[in-house]
RNA sequence: GGUGGAGUGGCCGAGAGGCGAGGCAACGGACUGCAAAUCCGUCUACACGGGUUCAAAUCCCGUCUCCACCUCCA
């Protein structure tokens, strides 16, 4: 089986072909770190995840490089409105990004370049551009230098759009701009500094006078930095096919490079159909949603759905995902309590064909019921090599899926030498309360033994009666 | 105006010409003192109107609704 992905530009699933055999080079549009992050935008990270775990697992030597933009207008304007420096909000930004990627097992980049680290290689990039033609400094004084589309006649080429068709830029942020430019919608490769309304430390040394990177070609420079010249999978969300990929790729190209060979670009999470940033964002970020969700849950949640498949992001629909993962999660532990300890082993065949037609993670989900089906079946029967190897198998898909609940991921953040102690001393006491029960039970009072399960269910506290004896649980 | 995407059972959510994904919920059965968990089963849908075909959720034409992007949104 050959892995086969969506490619933005041919709008068909084709054989993934790596431009070296056995290695792959990704590059992933990061975030730009100007507010706390809310669950749509940690949806590529994982949904990219995914796919670099994909890779790996099935041999793959991956590089993955994820950037992040910490400087921009809204980093501006935000950290103005805040009276706090830009370059602190972008930095308390990025830690909370990060937080909440590991608190989603996403697993960190090979590398993660922030545009403010490459500004030299920025600047040596629009001098190619300007050397070969394709760009140009203006002539007002500003500072600013723009890329000129109309001499890249293959622009348009990802978007699959005409520049004649497309709307001018829009000119309100700044009118004089359009004044400026050759064409309406060439893009900035440099912005001058605007010394009245801009702090001196967003601005940089540069041919043109002190400026900032335009926002696009910090990802030219930097995916030619660590990636090189031509590599194979860019990715990103689908807003950014234009303006900031087409731009990238013209960018690129013009300046002589190969650029990406797929493009991959993951659909919203909207809240009642709306982009998430526009509706009450603050109940979404991250560290709010995982007050009172689990974070594997929402993780399972997020990669139970197709990553080209917008998701329509409901607490109802969440907490369904949970109750269906726990299914998977009760049969490895239940496993575990028979076998004792099983490594993850390998997938089912029909997990590996779903995952390589464009990581099919719904059906590849489908296919890890199937054998917690099969296994709980199994389970009945006692341990038997046929249960390890269905727990094993179950173990395996879940951790490409980066949700396997014995992943050291979930189980070392929770369990501090306090919740150990507590588990400890519940265990304790509900053996006592179990204790009676037992007692009441043989002797026919079942009043009094679902008295006492009444009892620990008011405080929190599941029973379960199986063949082993009572179980307890946190519900 | 341009470019692209979507509409599937009570709900979430796959599939993309025939052999009914899967999950959640509900209901029935097995198991259980009763439950829980688990297993078995039931409910079986493709926005609307035409058409092509032996066969259409899937292809074609038309209609409606919704969404994204069109120069610094993940």
């Amino acid at each position: 089986m050959t892995l086969r992905l969506y490619d933005t530009v041919t709008r068909q699933v084709r054989d993934f072909v790596p431009l070296e055999a056995g290695k792959v080079g990704i590059y992933l549009c990061g975030l730009t770190v100007q507010s706390e992050p809310h669950v749509g935008h940690v949806r590529s990270g994982v949904n990219f995840d995914v796919l670099r775990r994909w890779l790996e697992s099935r041999g793959y030597d991956v590089t993955f490089i994820r950037n992040i933009t910490d400087i921009d207008d809204k980093i501006l304007v935000k950290s103005a409105e805040q009276g706090r420096p830009w370059y602190n909000l972008a930095y308390a930004m990025r830690r909370e990004l990060d937080a909440a990627y590991a608190a989603l097992n996403v697993e960190p980049p090979t590398y993660e370049p922030a545009a403010t680290g490459h500004v030299p290689e920025m600047i040596e990039l629009i001098l190619r551009l300007i050397t070969k033609g394709h760009a140009y400094a203006a002539e007002d004084g500003s500072g600013d230098v723009y890329f000129d589309v109309r001499s890249w006649p293959q622009y348009g080429e990802l978007t699959g759009q005409r520049i004649d068709d497309m709307e001018a830029a829009e000119v309100a942020a700044d009118p004089q701009s359009i004044a400026r430019k050759r064409d309406p919608r060439d893009f900035a490769l440099w912005k001058g500094w605007k010394k009245e309304t801009e702090p001196e430390t967003a601005a940089w040394p540069s041919p043109w006078g002190p400026g900032r990177p335009g926002w696009h070609i910090e990802c030219s420079a930097m995916a030619l930095k660590y990636l090189g010249g031509a590599f194979d999978i860019h990715g990103g969300g689908v807003d950014l096919r234009f303006p900031h990929h087409e731009n990238e790729q013209a960018q690129s190209r013009a300046a002589g490079f190969g650029f990406a060979s797929y493009w991959m670009h993951n659909a919203w999470i909207t809240t009642a159909g709306e982009k998430m940033s526009k509706s009450l964002g603050n109940s979404l970020t991250i560290p709010s949603v995982l007050q009172r969700t689990r974070a594997i849950d929402l993780r399972f949640y997020m990669v139970a759905a197709h990553y080209r498949s917008h998701v329509e992001f409901s607490f109802e629909a969440l907490d369904e995902a949970a109750q269906g993962f726990q299914r998977i999660e009760h049969f490895l532990e239940r496993a575990r309590d028979v076998l004792g300890e099983v490594e993850p082993g390998t997938w089912c065949a029909e997990f590996e064909t779903a995952m390589d037609d464009d990581l099919g993670t719904p059906t590849a989900v489908a296919a890890i019921y199937d054998v917690v089906r099969a296994g709980n079946k199994l389970l009945a029967a006692g341990p038997s090599d046929a249960l390890r190897g269905a727990a094993a198998s179950v173990r395996a898909m879940l951790a490409v899926l980066g949700v396997d609940p014995f992943d050291e991921q979930w189980t070392a953040g929770g369990s501090s030498a306090r919740e150990e102690k507590l588990t400890t001393a519940v265990d304790a006491l509900v053996a006592s309360l179990l204790q009676q029960r037992q007692e009441a039970r043989v002797a026919k009072d079942f009043a009094t033994a679902d008295a006492i399960r009444d009892q620990l269910k008011g405080a929190g506290i599941d029973l379960e009666d199986t063949p082993d004896g009572p179980k307890w649980s946190l519900d």
